[in-house]
DNA sequence: TTAGCAATAT
DNA sequence: CATATTGCTA
């Protein structure tokens, strides 16, 4: 009896044990972890009758944890050396900034996510439940960021797809209620075959959505840096902090966010104090915050001042700094009248 | 090396 | 058509 309670306390330890180390992958191994999570509690349980109630026999256990046990060796199957370490040589002296990097990139996975509508989960940048350990702002060497992005694009990658029913810690961690769960899922990490430059020709990377939440930061980093059009790519990385979003990505996306304000140039709500904010520009009304990308076209050229420094336009609402969510066609307004 | 733009791919 | 990636240039 001593021997099971014994047997399954140890077991219990190395779950547990267990379940620390694949805290950090918490979000790419949601069910991994939930099998865990749930694993020890019903072990813990089992424990607590244990204690409590003398009755327990040693068959009727095993019996009884059989039920908790499959699903979880497929995903983990039980050693006695848990604690071995032997293959887990990555974290054998826990290397805070390896842990920390893994963290980052796992943010950033985090928000790279594929279903940019269909994540809009409930919280929103909290940042949420996990304690994530704080992320400093230490300047990722540039070999760790690519690390990192290695890392990403291609190893260790959680099969999430298979609905396992018993999610029941609540909100599904990745993969949102199966809609159109298409192949996306596969899409940054899968990537079979994908990514082994072989043959030098993997080319084209997986196409990647930004979350709504890696947009907001996108945003939030542009409204630090002054507005979309003295942002520099680089800084928007470093303001952003999301590790394994490269340059290039930012870049694309910088270029993209450029033209769309300019074609549709929104004003923000805040109707409020809805007064006019329109300039005149070339003899045509132009919304304020247009004035500047605006002003490209109409030869005006430098148009780095524009836009206050730094500290200054911190509180500022631009609407150049928000999405044209919906667009008031005031631009293309503006060209028709040009045209006339 | 990076920013910006254009071409190209999904 | 919208958006992401790659290529090219300054």
């Amino acid at each position: 009896m001593v021997y099971y309670a014994g047997n399954l306390r140890f077991h219990l330890a190395a779950l547990e044990d267990e379940l620390r180390k694949i805290q950090v992958f918490r979000r790419e191994l949601p069910i991994c972890y939930e099998v865990v999570t749930q694993t020890i509690e019903a072990w813990k349980q089992k424990l607590v009758e244990k204690g409590g109630v003398r009755e327990c026999n040693p068959a009727l256990l095993d019996d009884e944890m059989a039920s908790d046990r499959p699903l979880l060796e497929e995903f983990m199957p039980l050693r006695d050396d848990v604690r071995g370490d032997d293959d887990r040589r990555e974290r054998k002296n826990d290397t805070d900034s390896e842990e920390k990097n893994k963290t980052e990139w796992l943010r950033s996975a985090q928000l790279w996510n594929p279903f940019p509508d269909l994540n809009s989960r409930q919280d929103d940048d909290g940042d949420d439940d996990d304690d994530s350990p704080p992320v400093v702002p230490e300047k990722s060497s540039s070999s760790a960021a690519k690390a990192t992005d290695a890392i990403a694009s291609g190893s260790l990658h959680p099969e999430l797809g298979r609905g396992i029913g018993n999610n029941a810690s609540g909100k599904p961690l990745s993969n949102p209620s199966g809609s159109s769960s298409s192949g996306y899922v596969e899409g940054r990490m899968a990537c079979k075959g994908v990514e082994k430059n072989q043959a030098g020709s993997s080319h084209r990377k997986q196409r990647r959505c930004w979350s709504p939440e890696l947009h907001r930061q996108f945003l939030d980093a542009l409204q630090d840096l002054g507005g979309p059009h003295v942002a520099t790519p680089k800084q928007i990385k470093e303001l952003m902090k999301v590790d394994g979003l490269t340059n290039d990505e930012i870049k694309s996306h910088l270029q993209k966010y450029r033209l769309h304000t300019r074609r549709s140039p929104v004003a923000q709500d805040d109707s409020t104090t809805a007064a006019p904010q329109l300039v005149v520009v070339g003899g045509i009304w132009v919304p304020q915050p247009d004035f500047a990308a605006a002003s490209g076209s109409v030869s005006l050229p430098p148009r780095n001042k524009i836009y206050a420094p730094v500290a200054t336009i911190r509180s500022r609402r631009l609407a150049d700094v928000e999405p044209p969510k919906s667009p008031p066609a005031i631009s293309s307004l503006a060209h028709t009248i040009r045209a006339a």
